[in-house]
DNA sequence: TCAAAAGTGTTCGCATTACACCCATGC
DNA sequence: GCATGGGTGTAATGCGAACACTTTTGA
């Protein structure tokens, strides 16, 4: 049985140097054939991290990810058909692991895909709000988060890393500030491996290391 | 006509070198008898903002308060007959503005009173919860925000300012460093006035320019 | 040998921290 | 004259910002 409120889901990954949103393309009234956040009415028995957990479970194929509470969302006027309170929240997915696995969840969606948040098409509802409010408090966080990690690989290159942060704050960093920064910070492992295939230098591979970031930051 | 989803607010003041919150007894069943964060039932053509807003007229007289979202808190098992969403939003009000004019809005609740924030009573549903984390919030945005001087008078010193920092901080400050903080900041009036009424050295008084604070913080 | 990206240090200014004494006033 | 809070400066340290060249590698 259904309650009367919604969960929308911000689930982000990077792609191509960019930052992208998973939305998903309505097949019913209303906003039919617009595109929006993939989200859905909780049950009564549900938590509501549970039914994010389930609705990126059924679109991703992934558990156990990374979520936080953006907030609510109850404007009177958003929802055509009266008025309904959606909560936002976000998630982080490593696009190499999911790509392969999308797919729309119920004859609800047509199909899913991905965006990079620099060129959305129009939205549903209010989810271009949502989707506004949810980068500013990504970028306002980012330093202090385990969010860059959760989208690479697990070895990755500091050019990497910073290709995640220029990505998601929009800008670009200088390159030697960035690396002392972050290895000053102290939670990278080097390691001794190298990047292979590429046709200039290889690059020193890394690890992010949970326990330390953990310890120094206090956070989470 | 009502939704089924409920606002709280979480209304702070200062008071007595603490800083305090503003609690109902409730006189309806569940938790009769209890304290609670007063909140209501939006109406169905009302928009969250608004219903923070008629609670804080009806409990304390005042009007146009600055007032955020804390979030939406919906734990299953929250509320006893059956699960219902609640959003958190909290305000701030000064003190002597709103002391006499407390009064409970309606017979669901006996009576309103401050608390101090650093020993509140047993709490109805999950409103500790709430409380604490609009503590945390309150905390981490301390330094960026005009809440100390919303709870001010027009006129302060830097001394009932720290107090203000002190309190809501839960710690100590250095004098000296506080205040070339403060006075670096560059948002402050410094006033050709002087404190009265004290049996002691009186201290000089400042204003708050919200103008320039806007200007140099970019904020809000 | 060329193209592409990797990798690397120093300087400057500013903010934060720690720390202790004299001053002005009312009673 | 004494109790009470008001008011003040300096040194050490750390962090962020600006800035350009050499090295390595594969093709």
């Amino acid at each position: 049985m259904q309650t009367n409120f919604t969960i929308d889901c911000v689930i982000y990954s990077f792609h191509l140097g960019k930052l992208q949103v998973l939305l998903t393309e309505r097949n019913e009234y209303p906003y039919k054939d617009w595109w929006a956040l993939p989200g859905f009415f909780v049950d009564k028995e549900e938590e509501m991290e549970e039914a994010v957990e389930r609705i990126l479970y059924e679109l991703t194929g992934l558990k156990g990810i990374y979520m936080e509470q953006l907030g609510a969302f109850a404007g009177v006027k958003r929802h055509p058909q009266g008025r309904i309170l959606t909560v936002a929240y976000s998630t982080i997915v490593k696009y190499d692991e999911v790509e392969s696995k999308i797919k729309p969840m119920t004859s609800y969606m047509r199909q899913a895909k991905w965006f990079a948040v620099d060129s959305l098409p129009d939205l549903a509802f209010d989810h271009r709000e949502i989707i506004q409010k949810s980068l500013q408090k990504l970028k306002s966080t980012l330093y202090y988060s385990t969010i860059p990690y959760e989208l690479l690989p697990e070895k990755f290159t500091l050019s990497q890393l910073q290709q995640v942060y220029e990505a998601i704050l929009g800008k670009t960093l200088d390159k030697r500030n960035f690396r002392k920064k972050i290895v000053n910070a102290g939670y990278l492992r080097e390691l001794s491996e190298v990047q292979k295939g590429v046709s200039y230098r290889a690059a020193r591979l890394y690890k992010f290391d949970k326990r330390k970031f953990f310890k120094t930051t206090g956070v989470e």
